[in-house]
RNA sequence: GGCGCUAUGGUGCAACGGUUAGCACGCGGCCCUUUCAAGGCUGAAAUACGGGUUCGAUUCCCGUUAGCGCUACCA
């Protein structure tokens, strides 16, 4: 049975946790949060972390549906030790679970197939709102089924008195009495040409979680009550249950948990937009968690040196996107700037503005200054290649708003900017006091306030209104780049001026 | 309906019997300033309600209310 869990590669001797994800064709934000405190709780602890694909329903057995999931944690730079192991592929040691169960007397063949639960001792109830109460025993557990027909499934027997037990990490000692546990179903009735049925998450997830020695089952709070089902599951195979730690759930800005509703979920679709991972990882890692102080700004390397199951929350958390923003500008400032670098690359690459002579040499020195320049004001990756796009090509426009604000104070703007482009060219030397000196000088003998030009020259040479200081700016860009695109502005402007 | 969990500003977290209830995001103001950011200072804003326990409760207990989760031959 070991050799089908792939244990025997990684001789670590710490806990061993699994990320088990239904394949749902994306990696959903409670799923990477989940993925994310089980990859913290591993590294921190030296332990191993294990990738599962919870695949037993026919529906979600489909390879392009796991891919989405893949690719997610990938971006999130989440690394597992072991696996991916499919749940698909592994049915036989389901179904000799199964098989043990019945052998044991702790499972039983169930037939009501069609009409759940029909008849046996608990039969339905009318509640006191009007609803159906469900019926927590089959009378085939006793022998009678309702109906010999058809092939049956498996059923736990459920012990009729007693309570089960466990511990949580996050929620303490939990207690359930045994009467409110039904008799679920382990393997479900063949279908069509099979003799033999097919698992049920209950018992996939148990029997897995055995075979491959997990120490500490985390995940979400919504199955907290599906956990003395499996309590109970591990005691009839003969296992000690592990120590569980249940997540408080992440909802939308509604409080409702977290779906397609409240938009973006996918956490590609934050990768798209231009957050940084470590940034998301950053603001994930707080929701639901702390290090215990007033520190928010964690590197990874931080979250993983403090994480621990016991700072863990128990009150589910709302996603604000404003934060997330907020820590990625952080990132996107603080970060050293050659972790930075690759993901502007990577940026400009999609937007089809990269040059290969910023890969190395002056040109990469060049690269790393004006990205440096233009970060403190980026809020995501996609801004450089949108109003910062006049520093990496010459092909940019004029933005209308810009224009309106800052080219039509002057009617004599054309004739200043002209002379701005002249004495620069004849500055001795290129540097940011002499350009800064060169304008003033302009704008004293034109009698405006030097402020006008400087706006004025920011639109000109940049095309937008907001870029980093004018000076700066212009140093990154360089005399020829400046003095031309000065010039070349100067239809435009005097179209501005005039209307 | 049943079972379970939770309850600190709008949001995310601190304070694990004694604090003027702290930090951050967001929002407002001021400073800085050539634009826009960033940054600094600052303002408004919270212990759901009711009972206990205690010299003393945000903190412990009970109840109420509210929210959420589970209640599938989905996971």
């Amino acid at each position: 049975m070991d050799s089908k869990t792939g244990a025997a590669g990684g001789a670590k001797s710490g806990p061993r946790v699994r990320f088990a994800p239904s394949p749902t064709g994306y990696l959903h934000v409670g799923g990477a949060r989940t993925a994310l405190f089980n990859w913290f709780f591993a590294r921190h602890e030296g332990g191993t972390m294990i990738l599962r694909i919870e695949d037993t329903d026919a529906e979600r057995n489909k390879p392009e549906l796991v891919e989405g999931i893949l690719e997610g944690l990938r971006w999130l730079g989440i690394e597992w030790d072991e696996g991916p192991y499919h749940q698909s592929e592994r049915t036989e040691l389901y179904r000799a679970a199964a098989q043990k169960c019945l052998d044991n007397g702790s499972a039983y063949l169930c037939y009501c197939a069609a009409e759940r639960y029909a008849g046996g001792d608990h039969a339905e109830e009318e509640g006191a709102g009007g609803k159906v109460r469900r019926v927590v025993r089959c009378a085939c557990r006793d022998g009678k089924p309702t109906s010999a027909e058809g092939q049956p499934g498996v059923r736990f027997k459920v012990p009729l008195g007693g309570t089960t037990r466990f511990q949580d990490a996050v929620f303490g000692a939990r207690e359930f009495s045994n009467e409110e546990i039904e008799d679920f179903v382990l393997l479900r009735s063949p279908r069509g040409e099979e003799t033999a049925g097919q698992p049920t998450y209950q018992l996939a997830a148990v029997v897995d979680d055995i075979a491959m020695r997990i120490t500490h089952v985390i995940r979400g709070a919504d199955h907290i009550s599906n956990t003395p089902k499996q309590v109970l599951l591990y005691g009839a195979l003969g296992a000690e249950p592990p120590v569980f730690a249940h997540l408080p759930l992440i909802l939308g800005a509604d409080r409702t948990r977290l779906s397609k509703r409240h938009g973006a979920t996918s956490v590609t679709s934050y990768r798209d937009e231009g957050f940084l991972p470590e940034a998301f990882r950053n603001f994930l890692a707080l929701l639901g968690w702390s290090a215990g102080g007033d520190q928010e700004f964690l590197r990874t390397s931080e979250l993983i040196g403090k994480f621990s199951l016991e700072h863990v929350l128990r009150t589910n958390g709302v996603f604000d996107r404003a934060k997330l923003e907020w820590f990625n500008t952080q990132y996107l400032q603080k970060l050293p700037i050659e972790e930075l670098l690759p993901e502007v690359e990577a940026e400009l690459k999609r937007s089809k503005l990269w040059k290969e002579e910023w890969a190395s040499g002056a040109g990469h020195e060049w690269f790393a200054k004006t990205v440096d320049l233009l970060r403190p004001r980026v809020r995501l990756l996609p801004d450089f290649s949108s109003w910062s796009r006049a520093f990496f090509s010459d092909e940019f426009s004029y933005n209308e708003a810009a224009r309106e604000k800052f080219w039509k104070k002057e009617p004599r703007l054309p004739e200043f900017l002209g002379q701005l482009a002249g004495a620069l060219e004849a500055l001795a030397e290129w540097n940011h006091d002499a350009c800064e000196h060169a304008l003033r000088g302009v704008a004293e003998a034109a009698g405006v306030k030097a402020g006008v030009l400087i706006n004025a020259t920011r639109v000109a040479i940049v095309g937008e209104a907001v870029a980093p200081p004018l000076f700066e700016s212009m140093l990154a860009l360089g005399r020829e780049r400046v003095t031309g695109r000065l010039r070349a502005a100067l239809p435009a402007v005097q179209e501005s001026c005039k209307a």
